[in-house]
DNA sequence: TCCGACGGGAACCTCCGGGTACCTTTGGCG
DNA sequence: CGCCAAAGGTACCCGGAGGTTCCCGTCGGA
C-alpha cells in the first residue's frame, strides 16, 4: 500500500479521468484489444469479439477514430471492404489493457468466488 | 506490435472480459483509486472524487463489495459513520489502474489533439 | 433475374445509470 | 419541549446508451 500517490490524480480534472472516460466503456477496451494484432475487418471484429452488435461496434470504432486511436481504411471494392487498425497512439494503449487482462487471469476466480460466496451482501442493507 | 497474444483472450468468455465488466464503468476505477491509501468515509469519498453523487457512489461501493474488492465498516454511532477500504484482492487492482493513469499522463494530450484536429469526423456521423 | 455478401445507417425499443428528494437516528440547542 | 442538523441510505423518475430490425448500395454467381 505504498508507492502510490493517489491523491495527486483521479480527482476531478486530472488526466487519469480522461483515460477512464476513454476506455471505461463497455466495449472500447475489448475492441482495442481485438485490433491489437493488426488490421481487422468490421465483420470479423463482430465475430471475433462476440456479443457486440454491428451498430455499437461502428459507434465505438468511430469514437476511437475521432480520438486518434484507430484508423479506418475503406476499400472501393464490391462487396465493400473496410479495415480498422490501431494508430501508433492506439497501440500504446494495448499495454495498459494487457495489464488488466493479466490481472483477470490471476484474480478472476477470486472475484467469482467472492460473488457467489457473498449473496447475502446484496440482501443485507445495514 | 509483437509479444501480445491477443487472440487468446478478450473473446467472449475469457477472463479479461470479466475485468472489463468490473471496472469498465464510469466510476469504478476512480473509486478504487480513491480508496488506495486507506479507509475513507463515504462522504469524504464524495468530496475526494468530485462529480459523483452519493447514490452512485453507494451503488458502486456495493458492487465492489459484493465482488470482494472493498470492505464496508458501519459504526453504530450517531451520526452514522461508514468507512470503506480495499480488501487485499481489491488492492491488487490498484497497479493495473495505476498503469492507466500513467498512460493518460503521457498520452492524454495526444488524444485531445486528435479530438480537435478531427472535428469534422465528429460532425460527420454524430 | 434475383439473391447473397458487407458494411453503413435510420427507426424503434428497452433497460439501467444517474439525479433529486425524502427517510432514518439521535444529540444539540433554541 | 420540540425541531433541526449530520451522515448515509433509498424510492422514484428520466434520459440516453446499447440492442434489434430493417433497408440501402453494388456486383458476381446460381
Amino acid at each position: 500500500m505504498s508507492g502510490f500517490a493517489p491523491g495527486e490524480c483521479f480527482l476531478a480534472d486530472c488526466p487519469g479521468r480522461l483515460t477512464v472516460e476513454l476506455i471505461a466503456d463497455k466495449w472500447t477496451a475489448v475492441v482495442l484489444y481485438g485490433l491489437s494484432r493488426g488490421p481487422v475487418r468490421h465483420g470479423d471484429l463482430v465475430d471475433l469479439i462476440g456479443g457486440i452488435s454491428r451498430k455499437v461496434l461502428t459507434q465505438t470504432l468511430r469514437r476511437l477514430e475521432s480520438h486518434g486511436l484507430v484508423r479506418r481504411h475503406a476499400y472501393a471494392e464490391v462487396p465493400p471492404r473496410v479495415e480498422y487498425e490501431l494508430t501508433p497512439l492506439g497501440a500504446t494503449l494495448i499495454d495498459p489493457i494487457h495489464v488488466l487482462t493479466e490481472w483477470a487471469r490471476e484474480n478472476g476466480d477470486a472475484v467469482l468466488d467472492a460473488l457467489d460466496a457473498d449473496p447475502e451482501s446484496v440482501a443485507r442493507h445495514r
